[in-house]
DNA sequence: GTCGAGCCGGCCGATTTCCGCCAGACTGTC
DNA sequence: GACAGTCTGGCGGAAATCGGCCGGCTCGAC
Protein backbone atom coordinates (compact mmCIF):
# COMPACT_ATOMS: atom_id res chain seq x y z
CA UNK A 1 0.00 0.00 0.00
CA UNK A 2 2.88 2.25 0.59
CA UNK A 3 5.65 1.14 -1.60
CA UNK A 4 4.29 3.36 -5.14
CA UNK A 5 4.22 0.86 -8.19
CA UNK A 6 4.76 3.41 -11.22
CA UNK A 7 4.13 2.67 -14.66
CA UNK A 8 5.80 -0.11 -16.42
CA UNK A 9 6.93 -0.67 -19.86
CA UNK A 10 7.67 -3.88 -21.66
CA UNK A 11 9.67 -5.15 -24.62
CA UNK A 12 10.74 -8.64 -25.89
CA UNK A 13 14.14 -8.85 -27.63
CA UNK A 14 15.86 -11.77 -29.50
CA UNK A 15 19.53 -12.41 -28.39
CA UNK A 16 22.04 -15.94 -28.68
CA UNK A 17 20.84 -16.63 -25.46
CA UNK A 18 17.46 -17.00 -26.42
CA UNK A 19 14.63 -14.44 -26.15
CA UNK A 20 15.02 -11.89 -23.12
CA UNK A 21 12.61 -9.47 -21.69
CA UNK A 22 12.96 -5.83 -21.38
CA UNK A 23 11.11 -4.04 -18.32
CA UNK A 24 11.74 -0.51 -17.31
CA UNK A 25 9.72 2.21 -15.36
CA UNK A 26 9.88 6.18 -15.60
CA UNK A 27 13.34 5.97 -13.94
CA UNK A 28 15.29 3.15 -15.63
CA UNK A 29 15.52 -0.61 -16.57
CA UNK A 30 13.50 -2.62 -13.97
CA UNK A 31 14.43 -5.81 -15.33
CA UNK A 32 15.91 -8.42 -17.91
CA UNK A 33 14.34 -11.34 -17.30
CA UNK A 34 14.88 -14.55 -18.94
CA UNK A 35 12.16 -16.78 -21.23
CA UNK A 36 12.00 -18.98 -18.13
CA UNK A 37 11.57 -16.28 -15.94
CA UNK A 38 8.43 -15.09 -17.87
CA UNK A 39 6.46 -18.18 -17.61
CA UNK A 40 5.49 -17.78 -14.52
CA UNK A 41 3.69 -14.62 -13.18
CA UNK A 42 6.27 -11.74 -13.14
CA UNK A 43 8.25 -10.73 -10.37
CA UNK A 44 8.84 -6.97 -11.09
CA UNK A 45 5.43 -5.80 -10.72
CA UNK A 46 2.43 -5.18 -13.11
CA UNK A 47 3.32 -4.40 -16.20
CA UNK A 48 0.43 -1.16 -17.67
CA UNK A 49 1.45 -1.02 -21.23
CA UNK A 50 3.27 -3.34 -23.61
CA UNK A 51 4.65 -0.85 -26.80
CA UNK A 52 5.75 2.61 -24.96
CA UNK A 53 8.91 3.71 -24.05
CA UNK A 54 8.46 6.86 -22.97
CA UNK A 55 11.84 7.54 -21.45
CA UNK A 56 13.41 5.69 -24.53
CA UNK A 57 15.27 3.07 -21.52
CA UNK A 58 14.17 0.27 -23.56
CA UNK A 59 15.42 0.92 -26.82
CA UNK A 60 18.58 1.65 -25.78
CA UNK A 61 19.01 -1.53 -23.44
CA UNK A 62 18.17 -2.89 -26.76
CA UNK A 63 20.82 -1.28 -29.02
CA UNK A 64 23.49 -1.83 -26.01
CA UNK A 65 22.50 -5.55 -25.70
CA UNK A 66 22.95 -6.40 -29.14
CA UNK A 67 26.58 -4.67 -29.03
CA UNK A 68 27.15 -6.11 -26.31
CA UNK A 69 26.55 -10.26 -28.34
CA UNK A 70 28.32 -8.81 -31.20
CA UNK A 71 31.78 -7.68 -29.68
CA UNK A 72 31.35 -4.35 -29.72
CA UNK A 73 30.62 -3.11 -26.47
CA UNK A 74 32.01 -4.24 -22.79
CA UNK A 75 30.13 -1.73 -20.83
CA UNK A 76 26.25 -0.84 -20.53
CA UNK A 77 25.25 2.62 -19.97
CA UNK A 78 21.87 3.05 -18.75
CA UNK A 79 19.86 4.29 -15.91
CA UNK A 80 19.19 0.81 -13.43
CA UNK A 81 16.04 0.79 -11.29
CA UNK A 82 16.33 -2.66 -9.79
CA UNK A 83 13.97 -2.83 -6.59
CA UNK A 84 15.20 -5.02 -3.41
CA UNK A 85 16.72 -4.91 0.29
CA UNK A 86 19.53 -2.39 1.17
CA UNK A 87 21.67 -5.34 0.88
CA UNK A 88 20.85 -6.48 -2.35
CA UNK A 89 21.19 -3.41 -3.87
CA UNK A 90 24.67 -3.28 -2.45
CA UNK A 91 25.40 -6.80 -3.48
CA UNK A 92 24.15 -5.54 -7.14
CA UNK A 93 26.53 -2.44 -7.22
CA UNK A 94 28.94 -4.60 -6.81
CA UNK A 95 28.50 -6.80 -8.88
CA UNK A 96 28.95 -3.65 -11.56
CA UNK A 97 32.33 -3.29 -10.85
CA UNK A 98 33.70 -6.89 -12.19
CA UNK A 99 34.71 -5.67 -15.45
CA UNK A 100 33.81 -7.30 -18.50
CA UNK A 101 35.76 -10.98 -18.76
CA UNK A 102 36.82 -11.55 -15.27
CA UNK A 103 35.16 -13.30 -12.46
CA UNK A 104 35.52 -13.52 -8.73
CA UNK A 105 33.89 -15.79 -5.85
CA UNK A 106 31.17 -15.43 -4.24
CA UNK A 107 33.32 -14.96 -1.15
CA UNK A 108 34.95 -12.38 -2.79
CA UNK A 109 32.73 -10.33 -3.79
CA UNK A 110 30.96 -10.72 0.32
CA UNK A 111 34.84 -9.61 1.11
CA UNK A 112 34.35 -6.22 -1.20
CA UNK A 113 31.34 -5.98 0.49
CA UNK A 114 32.75 -5.52 4.25
CA UNK A 115 32.80 -9.24 5.51
CA UNK A 116 33.72 -12.11 4.08
CA UNK A 117 31.67 -14.71 5.97
CA UNK A 118 28.34 -13.06 3.64
CA UNK A 119 29.10 -14.84 0.78
CA UNK A 120 26.52 -17.25 1.39
CA UNK A 121 23.80 -14.21 1.40
CA UNK A 122 25.65 -13.02 -1.50
CA UNK A 123 24.73 -16.27 -3.51
CA UNK A 124 21.56 -15.17 -2.09
CA UNK A 125 21.26 -12.09 -3.20
CA UNK A 126 22.75 -12.45 -7.13
CA UNK A 127 20.70 -14.76 -7.26
CA UNK A 128 17.79 -12.32 -7.42
CA UNK A 129 19.58 -10.41 -9.27
CA UNK A 130 16.07 -8.47 -11.45
CA UNK A 131 18.49 -7.38 -14.74
CA UNK A 132 20.72 -10.54 -15.46
CA UNK A 133 23.38 -9.60 -17.97
CA UNK A 134 23.60 -6.22 -17.71
CA UNK A 135 24.30 -6.33 -14.06
CA UNK A 136 26.49 -9.03 -14.46
CA UNK A 137 25.63 -11.77 -12.00
CA UNK A 138 27.13 -14.08 -14.17
CA UNK A 139 30.37 -13.18 -13.58
CA UNK A 140 30.15 -14.48 -9.64
CA UNK A 141 31.60 -18.70 -9.34
CA UNK A 142 32.32 -20.57 -6.92
CA UNK A 143 36.08 -20.40 -5.05
CA UNK A 144 36.61 -23.79 -6.22
CA UNK A 145 35.67 -23.00 -10.21
CA UNK A 146 32.40 -23.98 -9.92
CA UNK A 147 29.79 -22.42 -12.32
CA UNK A 148 27.44 -23.05 -9.11
CA UNK A 149 24.41 -21.73 -10.15
CA UNK A 150 22.75 -19.22 -12.56
CA UNK A 151 18.70 -17.92 -12.25
CA UNK A 152 18.72 -18.02 -16.46
CA UNK A 153 20.20 -21.63 -16.65
CA UNK A 154 23.98 -22.85 -16.22
CA UNK A 155 24.21 -23.19 -19.75
CA UNK A 156 23.79 -19.46 -19.89
CA UNK A 157 26.02 -18.57 -17.31
CA UNK A 158 28.63 -20.50 -19.82
CA UNK A 159 27.86 -18.89 -22.44
CA UNK A 160 27.84 -15.74 -21.50
CA UNK A 161 31.14 -16.39 -19.84
CA UNK A 162 32.48 -18.24 -22.84
CA UNK A 163 31.48 -15.22 -24.84
CA UNK A 164 33.25 -12.57 -22.95
CA UNK A 165 36.17 -14.36 -22.57
CA UNK A 166 36.40 -14.74 -26.69
CA UNK A 167 35.85 -11.39 -27.25
CA UNK A 168 38.43 -10.54 -24.67
CA UNK A 169 40.89 -12.16 -26.15
CA UNK A 170 39.93 -11.18 -30.05
CA UNK A 171 40.33 -7.45 -28.47
CA UNK A 172 43.47 -8.21 -27.23
CA UNK A 173 44.87 -9.87 -30.89
CA UNK A 174 43.68 -6.77 -32.64
CA UNK B 1 5.48 -7.03 -6.04
CA UNK B 2 2.75 -9.41 -7.39
CA UNK B 3 -0.50 -7.12 -6.34
CA UNK B 4 -1.71 -4.78 -8.95
CA UNK B 5 -1.79 -1.47 -8.10
CA UNK B 6 -3.99 0.67 -10.44
CA UNK B 7 -3.57 4.29 -11.06
CA UNK B 8 -5.09 6.41 -8.78
CA UNK B 9 -6.31 10.13 -9.02
CA UNK B 10 -7.22 12.14 -6.53
CA UNK B 11 -8.64 15.83 -5.44
CA UNK B 12 -8.20 18.34 -2.46
CA UNK B 13 -11.70 19.82 -1.67
CA UNK B 14 -12.85 22.38 0.74
CA UNK B 15 -15.80 21.34 3.35
CA UNK B 16 -17.16 22.67 6.76
CA UNK B 17 -14.85 20.00 8.52
CA UNK B 18 -11.71 21.22 6.68
CA UNK B 19 -10.10 20.42 3.35
CA UNK B 20 -10.98 16.64 2.20
CA UNK B 21 -8.55 15.02 -0.11
CA UNK B 22 -10.81 12.40 -2.94
CA UNK B 23 -8.51 9.40 -3.77
CA UNK B 24 -10.03 7.36 -6.90
CA UNK B 25 -9.07 4.16 -8.52
CA UNK B 26 -10.39 3.10 -12.77
CA UNK B 27 -12.85 1.19 -10.27
CA UNK B 28 -14.53 3.79 -7.76
CA UNK B 29 -13.87 6.27 -4.97
CA UNK B 30 -10.71 5.00 -3.46
CA UNK B 31 -10.56 6.99 0.20
CA UNK B 32 -11.85 10.33 1.30
CA UNK B 33 -8.63 11.57 3.71
CA UNK B 34 -8.86 14.21 6.56
CA UNK B 35 -6.30 17.09 6.24
CA UNK B 36 -4.61 15.46 9.43
CA UNK B 37 -4.32 11.79 7.50
CA UNK B 38 -2.60 12.91 4.68
CA UNK B 39 0.00 14.82 6.68
CA UNK B 40 2.18 11.01 6.98
CA UNK B 41 2.61 9.32 4.15
CA UNK B 42 -0.89 7.99 2.27
CA UNK B 43 -1.56 4.64 3.43
CA UNK B 44 -3.85 4.37 -0.02
CA UNK B 45 -1.42 3.95 -2.92
CA UNK B 46 0.69 5.81 -5.07
CA UNK B 47 -1.49 8.84 -6.35
CA UNK B 48 0.19 8.60 -10.10
CA UNK B 49 -1.99 11.99 -11.41
CA UNK B 50 -2.81 15.09 -9.63
CA UNK B 51 -5.40 16.30 -12.14
CA UNK B 52 -7.12 13.63 -14.22
CA UNK B 53 -10.18 12.24 -13.59
CA UNK B 54 -11.09 9.51 -16.50
CA UNK B 55 -14.15 8.01 -15.43
CA UNK B 56 -15.65 11.43 -13.27
CA UNK B 57 -15.88 9.59 -9.53
CA UNK B 58 -14.30 12.79 -8.39
CA UNK B 59 -15.87 15.28 -9.79
CA UNK B 60 -19.25 13.00 -8.75
CA UNK B 61 -17.90 12.76 -4.88
CA UNK B 62 -17.27 16.15 -4.87
CA UNK B 63 -20.66 16.67 -6.06
CA UNK B 64 -22.74 14.89 -3.24
CA UNK B 65 -20.45 16.22 -1.25
CA UNK B 66 -21.69 19.62 -1.41
CA UNK B 67 -24.96 18.70 -1.22
CA UNK B 68 -24.44 16.82 1.70
CA UNK B 69 -23.26 19.65 3.63
CA UNK B 70 -25.71 22.13 2.09
CA UNK B 71 -28.42 19.53 3.75
CA UNK B 72 -30.21 18.31 0.33
CA UNK B 73 -28.70 15.07 0.20
CA UNK B 74 -28.80 12.27 2.80
CA UNK B 75 -27.33 9.24 0.59
CA UNK B 76 -24.40 9.15 -1.90
CA UNK B 77 -24.74 6.66 -4.70
CA UNK B 78 -21.15 6.20 -5.86
CA UNK B 79 -19.05 3.41 -6.99
CA UNK B 80 -16.68 2.39 -4.40
CA UNK B 81 -13.27 0.53 -4.09
CA UNK B 82 -12.17 0.35 -1.05
CA UNK B 83 -9.07 -1.94 -0.04
CA UNK B 84 -9.30 -4.11 3.05
CA UNK B 85 -9.44 -8.03 4.20
CA UNK B 86 -13.04 -9.77 4.19
CA UNK B 87 -13.85 -9.11 7.45
CA UNK B 88 -13.28 -4.50 7.19
CA UNK B 89 -15.26 -5.00 4.28
CA UNK B 90 -17.87 -6.60 5.47
CA UNK B 91 -18.06 -4.05 8.23
CA UNK B 92 -17.86 -1.00 5.70
CA UNK B 93 -20.80 -2.45 4.26
CA UNK B 94 -22.49 -2.54 7.27
CA UNK B 95 -22.26 0.56 7.66
CA UNK B 96 -23.62 1.65 4.80
CA UNK B 97 -26.79 0.20 5.49
CA UNK B 98 -27.24 2.93 8.79
CA UNK B 99 -29.41 5.65 7.96
CA UNK B 100 -28.40 9.30 7.46
CA UNK B 101 -29.18 11.18 10.75
CA UNK B 102 -28.90 7.45 13.27
CA UNK B 103 -26.47 6.37 15.00
CA UNK B 104 -25.54 2.54 16.41
CA UNK B 105 -23.19 1.02 19.07
CA UNK B 106 -20.03 -0.75 17.76
CA UNK B 107 -21.95 -4.05 19.75
CA UNK B 108 -24.94 -3.50 17.46
CA UNK B 109 -23.22 -3.36 14.47
CA UNK B 110 -21.44 -6.42 15.35
CA UNK B 111 -24.50 -8.32 16.10
CA UNK B 112 -25.44 -7.93 12.55
CA UNK B 113 -22.29 -8.76 11.00
CA UNK B 114 -23.29 -12.10 13.32
CA UNK B 115 -21.44 -12.24 16.23
CA UNK B 116 -21.88 -9.71 19.34
CA UNK B 117 -18.14 -9.93 20.41
CA UNK B 118 -16.68 -9.00 17.64
CA UNK B 119 -17.37 -5.66 18.86
CA UNK B 120 -13.82 -4.93 19.36
CA UNK B 121 -12.66 -6.27 15.91
CA UNK B 122 -15.08 -3.77 14.48
CA UNK B 123 -14.15 -0.87 16.44
CA UNK B 124 -10.46 -1.51 14.83
CA UNK B 125 -12.12 -2.11 10.95
CA UNK B 126 -14.01 1.24 11.60
CA UNK B 127 -10.90 2.24 12.46
CA UNK B 128 -9.29 1.84 9.13
CA UNK B 129 -12.27 2.77 7.09
CA UNK B 130 -10.44 4.44 3.98
CA UNK B 131 -13.76 6.17 3.05
CA UNK B 132 -14.98 8.88 6.09
CA UNK B 133 -18.13 10.33 5.81
CA UNK B 134 -19.24 8.63 2.82
CA UNK B 135 -18.82 5.17 4.63
CA UNK B 136 -20.49 6.58 7.66
CA UNK B 137 -18.33 5.41 10.58
CA UNK B 138 -18.90 8.17 12.47
CA UNK B 139 -22.30 6.76 13.13
CA UNK B 140 -21.07 4.35 15.15
CA UNK B 141 -20.91 4.96 18.83
CA UNK B 142 -20.39 3.80 22.25
CA UNK B 143 -22.49 1.57 23.70
CA UNK B 144 -23.09 4.05 26.34
CA UNK B 145 -23.04 6.91 24.08
CA UNK B 146 -19.72 8.20 24.24
CA UNK B 147 -18.13 8.91 20.86
CA UNK B 148 -15.18 6.71 21.83
CA UNK B 149 -12.94 7.93 19.02
CA UNK B 150 -12.67 8.60 15.12
CA UNK B 151 -9.88 9.06 12.54
CA UNK B 152 -10.45 12.32 11.58
CA UNK B 153 -11.06 13.61 14.99
CA UNK B 154 -13.20 13.23 17.45
CA UNK B 155 -14.62 16.74 17.27
CA UNK B 156 -15.07 16.64 13.49
CA UNK B 157 -16.89 13.56 14.52
CA UNK B 158 -19.39 15.21 16.85
CA UNK B 159 -19.94 17.71 14.09
CA UNK B 160 -21.20 15.32 11.28
CA UNK B 161 -23.89 13.48 14.14
CA UNK B 162 -24.70 17.10 14.65
CA UNK B 163 -25.33 18.20 11.12
CA UNK B 164 -27.10 14.89 10.21
CA UNK B 165 -29.46 15.54 13.26
CA UNK B 166 -30.06 19.13 12.46
CA UNK B 167 -30.36 18.59 8.66
CA UNK B 168 -33.00 15.54 9.53
CA UNK B 169 -34.98 18.06 12.14
CA UNK B 170 -35.67 20.30 9.33
CA UNK B 171 -36.60 17.76 6.65
CA UNK B 172 -39.50 16.96 9.43
CA UNK B 173 -40.52 20.23 10.19
CA UNK B 174 -41.28 21.06 6.32
C1' DG C 1 37.07 -35.95 -3.67
C1' DT C 2 33.23 -35.22 -0.08
C1' DC C 3 31.49 -34.20 4.46
C1' DG C 4 30.12 -31.30 8.04
C1' DA C 5 29.90 -27.17 10.58
C1' DG C 6 29.53 -22.29 10.54
C1' DC C 7 28.10 -18.25 8.33
C1' DC C 8 24.39 -14.32 6.91
C1' DG C 9 20.10 -12.36 4.88
C1' DG C 10 15.39 -13.20 3.43
C1' DC C 11 11.15 -15.64 3.88
C1' DC C 12 7.25 -17.74 6.06
C1' DG C 13 4.56 -19.26 9.62
C1' DA C 14 3.64 -18.82 14.51
C1' DT C 15 3.16 -15.99 18.36
C1' DT C 16 2.43 -11.78 20.57
C1' DT C 17 0.55 -7.29 21.01
C1' DC C 18 -2.57 -3.86 20.40
C1' DC C 19 -7.27 -1.73 19.93
C1' DG C 20 -12.37 3.61 18.38
C1' DC C 21 -15.72 -2.72 23.04
C1' DC C 22 -18.95 -4.72 26.22
C1' DA C 23 -21.29 -7.29 29.88
C1' DG C 24 -21.22 -8.27 34.53
C1' DA C 25 -19.65 -7.62 39.16
C1' DC C 26 -18.42 -4.51 42.66
C1' DT C 27 -18.40 -0.37 44.92
C1' DG C 28 -20.22 3.66 47.24
C1' DT C 29 -24.10 6.94 47.46
C1' DC C 30 -28.88 8.55 48.27
C1' DG D 1 -33.23 -0.99 47.10
C1' DA D 2 -32.02 1.73 43.09
C1' DC D 3 -28.42 3.85 40.76
C1' DA D 4 -24.40 5.74 38.71
C1' DG D 5 -19.55 5.24 38.46
C1' DT D 6 -15.48 1.86 38.14
C1' DC D 7 -13.03 -2.24 37.31
C1' DT D 8 -12.17 -6.64 35.17
C1' DG D 9 -11.97 -10.37 32.19
C1' DG D 10 -12.64 -11.88 27.83
C1' DC D 11 -13.52 -11.26 23.23
C1' DG D 12 -11.96 -11.01 17.52
C1' DG D 13 -8.99 -9.34 13.83
C1' DA D 14 -4.72 -7.26 12.01
C1' DA D 15 -0.12 -5.62 12.44
C1' DA D 16 4.24 -6.22 14.46
C1' DT D 17 7.56 -9.21 16.09
C1' DC D 18 10.07 -13.47 16.59
C1' DG D 19 12.20 -17.80 15.44
C1' DG D 20 13.00 -21.43 12.57
C1' DC D 21 14.50 -22.86 7.91
C1' DC D 22 16.64 -22.57 3.55
C1' DG D 23 19.92 -21.02 0.07
C1' DG D 24 23.80 -19.90 -6.59
C1' DC D 25 29.17 -20.45 0.05
C1' DT D 26 33.62 -21.76 2.35
C1' DC D 27 36.98 -23.68 4.89
C1' DG D 28 39.10 -27.46 7.26
C1' DA D 29 39.41 -32.37 8.11
C1' DC D 30 39.28 -36.93 6.29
Amino acid sequence: MSTPTPTLYARVVDSPVGSLTLVASDNGLRALLWKRETDGPVRVGPVDSEHDDPNGVLAATASQLEDYFTGTRTEFDLPLDAVGSDFQRAAWKALCTIPFGETVSYGEQARRLGDHRKARAVGAANGRNPISIIVPCHRVIGSNGSLTGFGGGIENKAWLLDHERRVWAATLSS
